[in-house]
DNA sequence: ATTATTTAGTTGCACATGCAACTATTATCG
DNA sequence: CGATAATAGTTGCATGTGCAACTAAATAAT
């Protein structure tokens, strides 16, 4: 039996991709644990942007990360159980979320960086520059392709 | 502000694979609802192999759509509460329970096939055979990496 | 100024996923 | 045959995700 045989499928990019999403996340966790650190890849990512675009509402991160608003609350919420980042409310505008790194969050991501880095660089061992070009041309198609369709109906984040 | 600005990462293929299937995934679920019809991307697939291969334990299920088999156990159930499938303990083997299409699962199954292929078909449009090959190709080939690391440590499915 | 509307974030509900630990059943070994 | 090991599934716990409905605060409108 052979494994991932969707029947008529199997020359369509979709189930490939979805499975392929499946396996970096496990073996992003997987490496970083290896390092001691507990962090997935959406952590990681968040990290990195609040490092370089500094303090962020958090409408703005949701927006930046293309992500639902509440995904982004509840990502927070585990991220700064774990003291990775901090919420400072705002004194101008008592609504607004400001979305600190912490001390103990940019030290993490400094450790983390680099075998990030690596994970990465090993993922795409051996995938040509113009393939990789070809795969981001495409995902970047495929999203094209579908919000136009999703736009009208209001994102909310 | 620009969407999906990782700092140093615009150029990684990742992001955009993990982004590209969140919008999927929405997409599709989305189609679905407007048809009248409430289910998600897996559990189509579920279904459409259950429909070519007939009965099978969860245990094979599990492997054939590389899924841990916890994640089957929980997908089946929400599956099995729709009426989409039933679960048969095997006579031979009381460990075993085979997954079964319901009338139910299969009325809907042929209900549903059409919409996915047309939203496959729309989510791709533009991008040309030999990118779709691309892809594809790609995408073995980075969970090929992965898995040389991985397979060591057991998959449990 | 007071009301109505928009905006930022949270919470309830539903779904998908994986690991560790568990139960029940079968197979194996001594 | 009886103890041990392997196998199939489930459950607890943790993570990520989105929609609808909500609260609180700020802005717009009358």
């Amino acid at each position: 039996m052979k494994k991932g045989m969707f029947p008529g499928m199997e020359n369509l990019m979709m189930p490939w991709i979805g499975k392929t999403m499946k396996h970096i996340d496990l073996f992003i966790a997987t490496k970083m644990a290896e390092h001691g650190v507990n962090l997935t890849r959406q952590q990681v990512i968040l990290l990195k942007i609040l490092f370089h675009d500094g303090p962020l509402p958090q409408n703005n991160l949701a927006f930046l990360t293309d992500r639902d608003k509440t995904s982004l609350t509840r990502l927070l919420s585990t991220m700064e159980k774990k003291n990775l980042v901090a919420r400072i409310t705002s004194p101008e505008d008592k609504r607004v979320n400001m979305v600190h790194l912490t001390k103990n969050g940019e030290k993490i991501l400094n450790e983390v960086a680099p075998i990030l880095l690596e994970v990465i660089m090993h993922m795409q061992k051996g995938v040509s520059e113009e393939d990789q070009k070809t795969v981001i041309g495409v995902m970047k198609k495929i999203q094209e392709n579908i919000d136009i369709q999703i736009d009208s109906c209001s994102n909310n984040n």
